[in-house]
DNA sequence: ACAACACCTGCACGTATATTCATGTGTTAT
DNA sequence: ATAACACATGAATATACGTGCAGGTGTTGT
């Protein structure tokens, strides 16, 4: 994802432009049209946003979700219904539990995955949205 | 970021739960608290979804979104603000061209980038929104 | 015409990651 | 106790990706 392992904090905003050889002509003023958005993403934040992006950006991680979004699922039935490898489906649910984005319940020799954080799927809804409109 | 890369269409929707081996004891019931989510996310889109979070999972792309998400900046001086190599952003601004998130404009021998796609400032609002609530 | 500048692109390298196989752990059934 | 089942985990492999380097194109200035 990135290359930079240990990179140091840098400096994140520029409010001395000193460095910067042209002004843009066509700059927006002052007021910004989004006033939660920072001038420049701090690189740390930058980092995380990536990594949980990052944790997303998988076809198979996604239909997982979409699945258990709706409904409370086993391993195997998840695989079955993926038509993908048991084992590849428990890694994706690691990577999942990881970032505390499913549940899991142990009955008998069952694992029931849900989902745990179901505010990401507002986000997930306008990404999909987004896909859809520029489409 | 996918390893299937001419994966075929496979069935998407499981009506028939014929292969599932375990009932889930607390299934939700019929009424889908997201009406607009589908059962499961289709192979295709899941693959464009991923693809697209995929894009956007780089700490130095999502900086350069950040910035010109409030002014529009030429490639040097991105790259002096971001203390980049100036070729890996115009690689960098190369893949965010090819999602149609950016546009430019040449003036001289500057070549002035812009936030083309402004309706993802949302999208990337929600996932801002969503890692400081989970932070 | 020539040189400096701003940017782009192909290539190579290192790193990250998804999947498969083999194996391990815990549970149920006989 | 033993076997079958459900799932987790570690290693290995293949693939994808970000970056730096070298070289290229087009523009400006002298």
């Amino acid at each position: 994802m990135s290359t930079q392992p240990t990179q140091k904090v840098i400096i994140d905003n520029f409010e001395d432009g000193e460095e910067l050889c042209c002004e843009a002509p066509h700059q927006l003023h002052s007021d910004n049209p989004n006033p939660a958005l920072p001038e420049i993403l701090a690189v740390e934040k930058a980092q995380r946003l990536s990594e949980f992006l990052g944790f997303l950006a998988d076809p198979n991680r996604l239909r997982i979700l979409s699945i258990l979004a709706t409904k409370e699922m086993c391993v195997g039935d998840l695989a079955a219904v993926l038509e993908m490898n048991e084992s590849a489906v428990s890694h994706q649910l690691r990577t999942l539990r990881a970032i505390r984005l499913v549940n899991f319940r142990k009955q008998g020799r069952h694992v029931f995955y849900s989902l745990q954080d179901r505010h990401i799927l507002t986000f997930y809804q306008a990404a999909i949205d987004h896909l859809d409109e520029t489409a």
